[in-house]
DNA sequence: GGTTTATCTTGACCAAAATCAATAGAATTT
DNA sequence: AAATTCTATTGATTTTGGTCAAGATAAACC
């Protein structure tokens, strides 16, 4: 159990069999059936979700009703909305499962705890809190800067995986376009992948 | 000296004297004129530097020789390649001053001793990186999904400084627009501010 | 197995932003 | 003080992406 979590929270930082026991009292599994939630908009994030298996997406509605996809997370991934789990502010987002889905919650007690009286727990978190923060520069310096079609291009060469499992038009979605746009973009690249 | 830093950093994790002073030992004083460099593409983002006054951008030129602006820094705020500080590699970015400058450098060996020697550093950075992602999470937000007036008069609202000490065109850059664009909207919605 | 629903593509048309160009006022430089 | 550079606005035109609509295929559901 909790077999992902655990390979890559060593592979950042490497925990001692004591420290794996400490922090697995603070871990709870959970399953989730493609299309149920984790979080609806109006609740509090309590929980960060660590994908063992399955994916998900977080996504915000705008004022017309139109959802516009935020982020997807696979196996290895963690997602929540960071914001409102820090600050147990409300949530703008939706977050729920691609697929079915096995997770390790985190919540934020265990956070907080953890935080305290796990030191490898804090590295942990700001090395992931860090490749976080520059992979979304990372996204973003591709929006300001690039065409659309290079915009695809890199997505498809970095995560050829999730071009595999989601829906296209979930992809036109998380990059701010419109499903035919997508679709025109590809015929014109040569529909690689 | 160091004023704000200090200041920012007691409101995040508060210091006593001593750990105040071993800090220091690891901070450098810089001075920078209007349209110097601190950093530029194809150099390694060697530090990180905390705005004690004047204003800074970083960008990046795209393959046409565009400039586009990824970010700007006044005083309590901290600028840097990220990615090239941690990982050591060759930045593609650009960061000069938009005003002169006092800062606070922290350069690669000072963070990571600081890291492992104090403890309070490591919360700090944490809580730092938390924030930065927190921020740029609610920009990329929306920019997928908010009308161009919107985002605009959200940006005036957020950064009311920037808008006042940085020239327009500047902030159409950062947005991702032409200036006359900006200018557009600007008059749309009835030149507030 | 057959129906319904989801997904993707393509075309026609429309709306929005980029580009090109000209102007004018501010701010810097010398 | 004059000249130059930077900045912002406005108009005309072009380009790009969005919207609407129809059709085709594939997948999920009963």
């Amino acid at each position: 159990m909790y077999e992902v979590f655990f390979s890559k929270f060593n592979e950042k930082v490497q925990l001692s069999e004591s420290e794996e026991y400490a922090v697995k009292q603070f871990l709870t599994p959970k399953k989730l059936r493609k299309r149920q939630y984790l979080l609806q908009e109006g609740d509090i994030c309590k929980t960060v979700a660590f994908i063992e298996k399955g994916a998900m997406r977080s996504y915000i509605v705008d004022s017309n009703g139109q959802e516009h996809i935020f982020s997807f997370a696979l196996e290895g991934w963690a997602i929540g909305d960071l914001s409102s789990f820090l600050t147990e502010q409300i949530s703008t987002q939706n977050i729920d499962a691609l697929e079915n889905c096995e997770l390790v919650l985190i919540s934020k007690y265990a956070h907080d705890q953890m935080l305290i009286s796990v030191p490898k727990y804090a590295t942990f978190f700001r090395i992931l809190m860090t490749e976080a923060y520059i992979a979304l520069q990372k996204r973003t310096l591709s929006i300001i800067s690039m065409s659309l079609d290079d915009r695809y291009k890199s997505f498809i060469d970095q995560y050829p995986d999730i071009v595999q499992r989601v829906p296209q038009h979930m992809i036109a979605s998380h990059m701010g376009l419109s499903p035919e746009t997508l679709s025109r973009i590809r015929s014109r690249i040569g529909k690689s992948q």
